[in-house]
DNA sequence: TGTACATCAGTGAACGCGCGTTCACTGATGTAC
DNA sequence: TGTACATCAGTGAACGCGCGTTCACTGATGTAC
């Protein structure tokens, strides 16, 4: 059946959203496309007139996270003390407990590069949380904002590997303080 | 057929270590029985004489990569300065494309936790990694070790993910040299 | 020592399942007359 | 304006494939007599 107008395009929308969440939760390979177009209220025969392949919307997905997390960084860096706010949030409770949501890095790296996706998309997430931690810094260092991401994204996929919910979040106290205080 | 004394406990290792490999390369979920049995010169179906399933295979392979890394951080440690050792040989080029045979927390740690294999072992990977840096710190420091640790396996992380293989080495290179100096 | 038997590591076909992908089809909508 | 037709987003069955797992079987070895 024909549908209305901008239809199809809200619909192309919805499963980039979905699938981008998804990849970030559960991982690339373990994210089904025909669950992710039951839970859209679609069947999967219907994927193929929105994208070429599954590839096609890892690339998709990989970019509307990495706008998501423009935006919330626009805020974070909006703030009083801009690398502060973002090392708070980078390591606070619900991004721990929000992968779905949050940097795809710490979730996603592991998948891309050699091991399966490589795509310039990715280098691009890494560059821009580079470029905003930098123009926070003094002498505008990049290699310090590689070493602060390094931390951050490290600090991040332990906590969340971790069986130990108290080592966990002693993996984020203990890092978010170092970050804040060895800014000089 | 019957196979000589210590047929069994032989084949046995030879699976445990060639999973520990590949878990390692290329995630847990990627990595079929079928094929890894294969490698070894066996059908899959001899599998199950050895393990009771493919989760238990994972936790002997933890283990597995575990003493493995145990065993090459014995010598590194034994050097003359220890945790620059420990940098240098954790962000070198070796590690960075020999994942196999490497440390399993930027590799398998995102496949861990409430992601699919919760285990006390993979806990342990990175207690005693921790428990090895914080011995060579003057103050004994254990919130120092762990985050020098989150930052070596975010740098590690982060430059296997990265497309641009300069890129790339610029990570390992800014994070050893920042984690040396910055060593009192 | 020589023979008969039990063991059990490994074989290979088969199980149900979910994967990514294809494809003939449907039917409400937009368009043309 | 009203009717006939073309479009094409979405349907749902089917494709081959590899997954983890099961199972009846094999046959060289170790054991018992």
């Amino acid at each position: 059946m024909r549908y209305s107008q901008d239809h199809k395009a809200q619909t192309h929308q919805r499963i980039i959203k979905e699938a981008s969440a998804r990849f970030r939760k559960d991982g690339i390979g373990a994210t089904g496309l025909q669950p992710l177009m039951k839970a859209l209220g679609l069947t999967h025969g219907g994927f193929y007139s929105h994208f070429k392949s599954k590839d096609e919307l890892v690339e998709k997905a990989l970019q509307e996270a990495s706008d998501q997390v423009d935006g919330l960084c626009a805020e974070i860096f909006a703030q009083e003390n801009p690398l502060h706010a973002f090392i708070d949030t980078y390591l606070s409770e619900w991004h721990q407990t929000s992968p779905h949501e949050g940097c795809p890095l710490p979730t996603i790296s592991s998948e891309l590069g050699l091991r399966g996706h490589p795509s310039p998309t990715s280098d691009a997430v890494l560059i821009a949380r580079l470029n905003q931690i930098e123009s926070t810094l003094k002498d505008n260092s990049a290699d310090e904002a590689i070493v602060i991401m390094s931390t951050l994204v490290g600090a991040l996929l332990l906590s969340r590997s971790v069986a130990d919910a108290e080592f966990a979040q002693r993996i984020l106290d203990v890092t978010r303080d170092h970050l804040k205080q060895s800014q000089d």
